[in-house]
RNA sequence: GCGCAUGUGGCGUAAUUGGUAGCCGCGUUAGACUUAGGAUCUAAUGUCUCAGGACGUGGGGGUUCGAGUCCCUUCAUGCGCACCA
């Protein structure tokens, strides 16, 4: 019997899909472990090598833990809903639900050959009207919640809506967009309009006006982390910044939360990082300065209150609200002329453009602690969406202040000893205050720390101001003008929105006989024929955005065919949260933020368990491709090999790297790859063409993409498996190369070597030698290390070197090769069930197994080497039997030989001994 | 600019966490078996070398009997945030 991996996986395969070797109920018995893999989502390109890296990393430590006795829910599904099948459908006419379903059908092809232990039960596609009703439940939720900032938690909006009732504004705490305060009568007499708008000031969700990234290339909002440099993730085209009506989520309330929940969390740093950046907190406070002549306040946010007795002008954003209340009549005409001139940039534009622009309002402000008078300026160094869209200048310590102070000749106040701003800003936040004595305040003296606790005292009590905390996380906005995409639970009537009820859930998305926007502009779901309720209300035209369905799906996995709840409290109570949570950094500001935040929605209604959806998060590394180039002399249809090219005028071309092994070109391949290189000639090295190569993004136009299924045929599902954990560490990016996988098929080979010899099977019941011993407790103990730090690539090298020491013992037996089958199982599930069952002959799968333990006993050394050194260099070792005692081990060294010619009649000072490593003597 | 990572043979990497640097694999070289080798097996393989050694973990310094590992400094690469007041 040999190794036929071909065999040898489709038959297991089968075995455990039909005995439903991996499917997960609930078992109050058994600890839990939820293990879970970021679902992808099917692009028509189906799976390249680099997609299941990730994927065979939580297989692993699922089949371990399960070996352990944990009871596993390992679950896998599709983030179905997204642009790529919207505009393949937007050309070709097809309903995106065809080719998606048609990718999904892809992708679950390619992920069975690998031989995954999914529980394939409870499959979920959030674009299944089954799962999205959950989607569109969790948002009603939020429609009908706001944020306490007192209790800290999300509250029914009823609570509220009672509280303006009775006592209007007086006395709530509660997240909103803008503050407002009206009375108990004044709320009673408001219209029905007027009381939805006022509510939508908040909500959890929300209807606003808000300045949206607007992508006209792809037709509709995104939100911040679907934007990068102005241009959107998606397809790289420009984003304007446009004020819109839409639907927003109130993530902003949850910005503290979720900077706190970071510390229960065991995410890597670097990822906690990205993630505090993105939300961005800073301490600070926030002052009126009032407008002279005027009833007017400027409010703003700054975190170095210590310099107001250097702030020497104001700053507003042009598009601030201040602007229009306080520019003077005689200099109304030139504010409108910039802010004219802003508005046409795009947001690109604006990036790109550092250069120093403003107009002055004519308005002056006063500052409240020197009462002098100080010009109000706009200028699009401000951003209006961050803390209050203006600011108090101080360009002797902020540079961009320096800057502008600088172009249009304002003065430039230094507040600390010492710092010299004749060629730029004193930014640090450190030294002694100078220049900042007021009648009422004296900083000078103190230290910028100091003086800042100092300032904010002071305005806190005399009312000019208060301490504030400012996030950069924005709100996120949830509207998108697209067809492919959850639908709204929401109709308007008398332009009022109401929430649908809940017994309409799910609301299905309704045909289109186009996915364009109409004619007049709205969104594809504007085609709909009958789009409005029973009663004839239309119905919201907007969909969701891609992170609605991926925020909560983990909790659907749980109890995937619920029909009466997201999730039952028994599954929820029992499977809790995901303990190991395995997918790309890539993630990090965008569905990392959104889970946490529905979650933790979720958890202040008491609908799960736990505040944090992941508790542990690895991010794999990406795969990169390895390209392949051959070189072509110059007009011709000769080709060069790599080490003869620098004799020649040669250009570099992409090869296809399927007709390419280790770097070696398959020259008659090649000829058939492509019409125009049927006659290619060749300039070989050695009798062979040797190929360039160069590591790029894996894609096709590369020439890069390495397919699974195929290192599946050839080499098998195992020895894929293996090497892609052998490729190096788990969490770094690492370009894909098939050369050494040879190395990888061999071990297992050889492991099979080790059960038959042909037909015959080798295994017997003698007893095990110590080194077998040794070899196999070893091996345990390190892949139970290795897996638990997920240091998967040195485990698949501890197989190797066991699989060759049991070789070299000549150990076929059966106590040994069944551990070792078991610890190998979680890496290659397929050969180790094979041997497991033909040649130790159990009849029940390997999945049952108990994981071994180790005995240290066995691992013990007989003796141990010690070098000894001489000043520090290593000049001699000594073998001493492992348990001679320390000042033995001393007298023997210094007795040794040799030792007398190192010591050359020198005294020994100090000799130093480490047990079980080095002697050290010291001479002086 | 701020923050977070990472630098080890020809290549991917390893190092019991301060104790003989280079495990395992690829590649390369030699040999065996073969009609044949892109199969299999055996051995060698960090660099230099007067063959005794010397030098070696991006560079420079430090702590230590001893440093890839700790400290300072510097360079390079990758990632995140960025007119965020």
């Amino acid at each position: 019997m040999n190794y036929n991996h071909r065999d040898i996986e489709t038959r297991w395969q089968q075995y455990w899909r039909e005995n439903n070797t991996y499917r997960a109920e609930i078992d109050p018995s058994r600890p839990k472990f939820y293990v879970l893999d970021m679902f992808p989502y099917p692009s028509g390109a189906g799976l390249h090598v680099g997609h299941p890296l990730g994927y065979i990393a939580s297989d692993i430590y699922s089949r371990y833990k399960r070996a352990q006795g944990f009871n596993v829910l390992h679950p896998m599904g599709y983030d179905a809903y997204g642009l790529p099948a919207e505009q393949y459908a937007i050309q070709t006419g097809q309903h995106p639900e065809v080719t998606t379903m048609q990718n999904i059908a892809r992708y679950r092809n390619q992920l069975d050959k690998i031989g995954f232990c999914y529980d394939w039960n409870r499959e979920i596609k959030t674009c299944d009207p089954e799962f999205y009703k959950w989607t569109q439940w969790a948002f009603m939720k939020m429609v009908e919640s706001y944020y306490d900032t007192r209790l800290d938690k999300a509250m029914p909006v009823a609570a509220l809506v009672k509280h303006f009732e009775e006592k209007g504004t007086e006395g709530i705490h509660a997240a909103c967009g803008e503050e407002l305060s009206f009375t108990a009568a004044d709320w009673n007499a408001m219209t029905e309009k007027q009381k939805s708008d006022t509510l939508m000031n908040y909500r959890i969700a929300y209807l606003g006006n808000t300045m949206v990234n607007w992508c006209p290339e792809l037709g509709t909002v995104l939100a911040n982390d679907e934007v990068s440099e102005g241009l959107s993730i998606r397809g790289g085209y420009p984003v304007e910044q446009k004020l819109m009506y839409q639907w927003c989520l109130r993530v902003s309330a949850y910005a503290q939360r979720l900077l706190d929940g970071l510390e229960t969390i065991d995410w890597t740093d670097s990822l906690k990082e990205t993630q505090r950046n993105w939300i961005g907190r800073s301490e600070g406070a926030e002052m009126r300065f009032k407008i002279a002549d005027s009833d007017v306040e400027l409010e703003i946010f700054t975190t170095r209150a210590d310099t107001i007795f250097g702030v020497t002008f104001m700053v507003m954003a042009p598009e601030s609200e201040y602007v229009d209340m306080v520019t003077t009549p005689d200099r109304r005409e030139a504010v409108k002329e910039y802010i004219d001139s802003i508005k046409h940039k795009t947001e690109r534009e604006r990036m790109i453009d550092k250069s120093v622009s403003g107009v002055f309002t004519g308005a002056y402000a006063v500052n409240p602690l020197t009462g002098k008078k100080i010009p109000v300026w706009v200028s699009d160094y401000v951003l209006a969406g961050y803390g209050t869209g203006a600011i108090m200048a101080v360009p002797a310590h902020d540079s961009r202040d320096y800057a502008f102070a600088r172009h249009f000749d304002l003065p430039i106040i230094p507040l600390i000893e010492g710092c010299d701003v004749s060629e730029q800003s004193f930014d640090a936040k450190s030294g002694k205050m100078i220049n900042s004595a007021g009648e009422e305040l004296d900083l000078n003296g103190m230290d910028v720390k100091d003086a800042i606790a100092a300032t904010k005292k002071f305005i806190t009590e005399k009312g000019i101001g208060k301490v504030k905390v400012n996030y950069r996380l924005r709100d996120a906005i949830f509207s998108r003008q697209r067809y492919w995409g959850e639908p709204f639970p929401v109709y308007y009537k008398d332009g009022v929105p109401h929430l649908m009820d809940e017994s309409a859930l799910p609301l299905l998305l309704p045909p289109v006989d186009s996915y364009l926007p109409t004619e007049t502009g709205e969104p594809p779901l504007g085609r709909a024929k009958d789009w409005v309720t029973p009663e004839g209300y239309p119905i919201e035209l907007n969909t969701m955005p891609g992170f609605a369905g991926s925020s909560a799906y983990y909790l659907r996995y749980m109890d995937p065919r619920n029909n009466e709840a997201l999730v039952s409290r028994e599954a929820n109570e029992y499977w809790r949260n995901v303990d190991l949570y395995i997918g790309g950094t890539e993630h990090a500001t965008g569905h990392l933020i959104y889970s946490r935040f529905w979650n933790k929605f979720l958890y202040d209604l008491g609908y799960v368990a736990e505040s944090e959806p992941f508790k542990k998060l690895i991010n794999q590394g990406m795969i990169q491709g390895r390209s392949n180039f051959v070189y072509r002399i110059k007009d011709s249809n000769t080709f060069v090999s790599h080490g003869l090219k620098g004799d020649y005028d040669v250009t570099p071309i992409h090869v296809d790297v399927n007709i390419v092994s280790n770097d070696i070109l398959d020259t008659d391949a090649f000829r058939a790859w492509r019409p125009d290189y049927k006659d290619a000639e060749f300039l070989l090295e050695d009798g062979r063409y040797v190929c360039g190569w160069a590591v790029e993004k894996m894609s096709k136009s590369m020439f890069n993409v390495v397919n699974p299924d195929d290192i599946v045929e050839r080499y098998g599902a195992d020895t894929l498996r293996l090497y892609e954990m052998f490729l190096g560490p788990l969490e770094q990016s690492k370009p894909w190369d098939t050369n050494g996988i040879d190395g990888v098929n061999r071990f297992i080979k050889k492991l099979w070597g080790l059960f038959f010899k042909g037909d015959d099977c080798l295994v017997n019941d003698e007893k095990p030698t110590a080194e077998a011993l040794k070899a196999i407790h070893k091996l345990i103990k390190k892949v139970t290390g290795d897996i638990e730090s997920f240091s998967f690539n040195t485990s698949v090298a501890a197989f190797m070197i066991c699989v060759n020491e049991l070789n070299a013992a000549n150990c076929h037996s059966r106590e040994v090769l069944e551990q070792l089958l078991i610890v190998l199982a979680p890496f290659a599930p397929h050969v180790a069930e094979e041997l497991w069952h033909s040649a130790l002959g159990h009849d029940t799968t390997i999945n049952d197994a108990r994981w071994p333990e180790w005995n240290e006993e066995y691992l013990k050394e007989n003796s141990v080497n010690y070098a000894v050194s001489f000043n520090g260099k290593a000049r001699f070792n000594i073998q001493v039997p492992a348990d001679m005692p320390r000042d033995e081990v001393e007298k023997l060294a210094l007795g040794h030989e040799s030792s007398a010619k190192w010591l050359d009649g020198k005294t020994v000072r100090k000799i130093i001994v480490v047990p079980g490593k080095i002697v050290n003597i010291v001479v002086g």
